[in-house]
DNA sequence: CACATAACGTCAACCCTGTTGGCATAAGCT
DNA sequence: AGCTTATGCCAACAGGGTTGACGTTATGTG
């Protein structure tokens, strides 16, 4: 019901005098973001939205199709972030890992929107550019088209899933419940050796890396891997991009 | 304020006569799997279960401290089946695809669980027991204790990652939202070559892989680069097992 | 200018969620 | 018996998303 209200109410500059403020999709986008920046992923609802923007929780209903409609929206604002002032340097596997922290940071600061973005075709601007590039620094590099087809889908949803899953992590309410060194610590370096040999065995290292995400180290896995595959395929080098 | 629930009232075996059943936390569990399995991760709900159960909604507070408690009591359970009757053929790389896609498998099945179980040490067996297995396989496959552990945290966070992040795909209540190879082709094979000259040469290949989860190519993706990795550090094969 | 119409904002309500405190009863212990 | 603990139910609270009725404002048209 709201799609006419896209197309047209866009261009028209209205001024609401006396019943409040002036409203847009815009400015209700920058308004979900900000919530999301400043208090996190729970901190973007309806009637937080609403109180945010000085208006009625229901008002946010007159441009969008529902909070789905709005993350969905807001996806694809965060893709373009993502990848905005992002160039090639020439080396495709460092492009790809810098595009994918970027795209993991990005989603990690508003979580909602990156299990959207990879369940969902919103068929946006943004995300398709996103993707665009990701196949062109692949193809480029001289991936057949079904490894680069391949690479692509595990590259983009990884990042997403990581980011989903380290933004719930972060999110958590209560600290105690959290998983901080100490309580690592205090968990695994209490093991019965004989029933637990491997973790206790490394159990200083496991405190030390289990807190921080686990997305570059995948990351850097996938692509290791995908260098390889690449190597061996053309073991001379780089193949001329296609078309 | 239900630990004394746990510690004391397991061992006794009350009947309700008249004001109704017989709860207990494995009955909770149970019922709370089964809510899960057929009504999906919307189908777990205080109230829900409830009903299920015959009972109050709030009776299940005298059983667990919360919501969160459940769930994570849950998550135990669920590791606990996924690696059930796992055994180990000798071919590290092949147990490990072999276990990464059980939990996979098991967690895409009961999702809320798959967040929570990757953000907060619950310290329960079946998850400790779970990692101790794919520790124990890594370093008796030679790798040695760093590497194990950075493998360790990647494989067990991926499957999860994937795990949270295809059910999300899976649970979305409106399929028309859903990517299914219709809208795949519909959206992708109608850009312009000019602008997406990458997209489009691969819509077919896209249409036909992005309906599908990206996990096993990115698990495939990670063992074949920890293979490279053990291959280089010990080219002669492997490594005997230490202490 | 006046009028009709669409856009926009608010209010109150509905149904859902997790959670809590008070109260009643059954079970176990002394 | 009595006393304490363990349950279970009921009603309520705070907070989610969403909707329909209603009034006001802005725009388009004569």
């Amino acid at each position: 019901m709201a799609k006419k209200v896209v197309q047209e109410g866009e261009r028209r500059r209205r001024r609401r005098t006396k019943q409040g403020l002036v409203l847009s999709h815009d400015l209700i986008i920058e308004t979900a973001l900000r919530l999301l920046r400043e208090h996190g992923a729970q901190g973007l609802t309806a009637r937080r939205l609403g109180l945010a923007l000085g208006a009625d929780p229901s008002t946010v209903y007159r441009y969008f199709d529902g909070m789905d409609d709005l993350i969905l929206a807001l996806a694809d604002e965060l893709m373009g972030r993502a990848v905005s002032g992002w160039s090639t340097t020439g080396d495709w596997r460092r492009d790809l890992r810098e595009l994918g922290l970027r795209i993991h940071a990005t989603y990690l600061a508003h979580p909602q929107a990156a299990v959207l973005t990879a369940a969902r075709v919103s068929g946006r601007s943004q995300e398709i550019a996103a993707d665009e590039a990701i196949l062109g620094l692949l193809r480029g590099a001289g991936f057949p088209d079904p490894s680069a087809v391949r690479i692509y889908h595990a590259f983009i949803d990884q990042a997403l899933a990581f980011a989903a899953l380290d933004a719930a992590t972060l999110t958590l309410p209560e600290p105690a419940l959290r998983a901080d060194r100490t309580i690592w610590r205090a968990t695994y370096a209490r093991l019965p050796e004989r029933t637990h040999p491997n973790i206790t065995a490394v159990a200083d290292l496991l405190a030390g890396q289990m807190n921080s995400s686990a997305f570059p180290v995948a990351l850097d896995l996938l692509l290791a891997s995908a260098a390889a595959d690449l190597a061996s395929a053309a073991p001379g080098g780089r193949a001329g991009g296609g078309g």
